[in-house]
DNA sequence: ACCTGAACACCGTTCAAGT
DNA sequence: ACCTGAACACCGTTCAAGT
């Protein structure tokens, strides 16, 4: 249980923590974070960590910021603007999916935000090209972001969670469809996030700028 | 640190476990529920509680079963199917911020499916009614529900963090608004939940129902 | 059937002490 | 400036023992 990689190491760096953090969080998420494992992984004692970082909290705050730091760019693709928005989104959740743990992070921390920051400044401009304005605009903006990122986290649980426990054939096919056995079998069949993520935006994005 | 309603009780029931977590939950948070503060609470050892409901776990579960069996119907309104679904938005909507603990410990169990079925019931009728049918109607309503309970969620977690960390006025001015002080105004404003949520689910409504 | 205290293995964090 | 062990106050859970 001591380091794993690379060479040995002349002193801690508050990188070396952070690190090791990263590690521990991506097998086994940030609940596995322990002060004490991480002590051991790096071959220190705990309150060494505690000099670096400060505490826990403080250590997954550095961890966040940092992760959301090496996102890199969201670059929107498509030729009308409601299809460079849909990209944005589907680019955002991509980015979300590639760190598992993120979101939740992200969420817990109340930087949600911040971390959308370069996806909103995207939206801002492809809603403008759109020709909504003002608070129209905002809204527009706004709504895509809080699609995207309450999908994402409705997904993630539900992949942590796989066997939901009354399975989906069972609790949907009473008397749910009515006369109708294609939307009885796609019910039973439960959802294709990837399809349903982008049927969602695409239909939000029609409906925000057809107006009302 | 005793029990606080209710004259003397004859003998510890499992109900009487799961009211006083309930309690404590309500009033801090399901982290707050702690084994041992639930045993203060109630006047017993810890170790009574084991027998009553098992572990920890177990007890969580419950008390999420329980108020979701409690939660009661959604009944639809309006005159439109659009409508109709847009205020069984509203209705689930609210049952949650209801329970403002619910949303994640629901979530955090995996079950969110089971949790929305009578809307998801309410909502499968409407889409119908509204001419929807097969794959096409399954997806819209689960996008609908998707919707809902991510909103929430990323609501939910805005109200606990309330001073994101950098303000939502700085963190957009800067290039987003371009020549539009009315949209930048807006942004920095920040979002206001109950018209963004109703905006949100009118347009996906609508690019539901429009087709593509 | 129900309740108890003692004990175990884990936490995060502080602090005085070392180099 | 950096690292250490000891100690504190908390956890969830098990178990043998009581009534």
């Amino acid at each position: 249980m001591s380091r794993q990689t690379g060479p040995a190491r002349p002193s801690l760096t508050r990188d070396d923590v952070l690190d090791a953090a990263a590690a521990l969080v991506k097998q086994h998420g940030p609940r596995a974070l322990t002060m004490r494992k991480l002590a051991a992984e790096l071959g220190t004692a705990v309150t060494s960590i505690y000099w670096h970082v400060g505490n826990r909290e403080s250590l997954l705050d550095a961890l966040v910021e940092r992760t959301v730091a090496d996102l890199g760019a969201i670059t929107p693709g498509g030729r009308t603007p409601a299809q460079r928005i849909v990209s944005v989104a589907r680019a955002l959740r991509r980015q979300l999916r590639d760190h598992p743990h993120l979101v939740a992070m992200v969420h817990e921390r109340g930087l949600t935000e911040r971390m959308f920051q370069p996806a909103a400044q995207a939206l801002v401009h492809e809603v403008h090209a759109a020709g909504l304005r003002g608070a129209r605009a905002a809204e527009a903006v706004r709504a895509v972001l809080f699609q995207v990122v309450g999908f994402v986290l409705v997904e993630r649980n539900r992949e942590r969670s796989p066997a939901q426990h009354p399975g989906d054939q069972e609790l949907w096919d009473v008397p749910a469809a009515e006369h109708d056995p294609a939307l009885a079998r796609a019910l039973a069949r439960g959802p294709q996030p990837e399809r349903l993520f982008t049927a969602s935006v695409r239909a939000l994005v029609d409906g925000l700028l057809a107006g009302d």
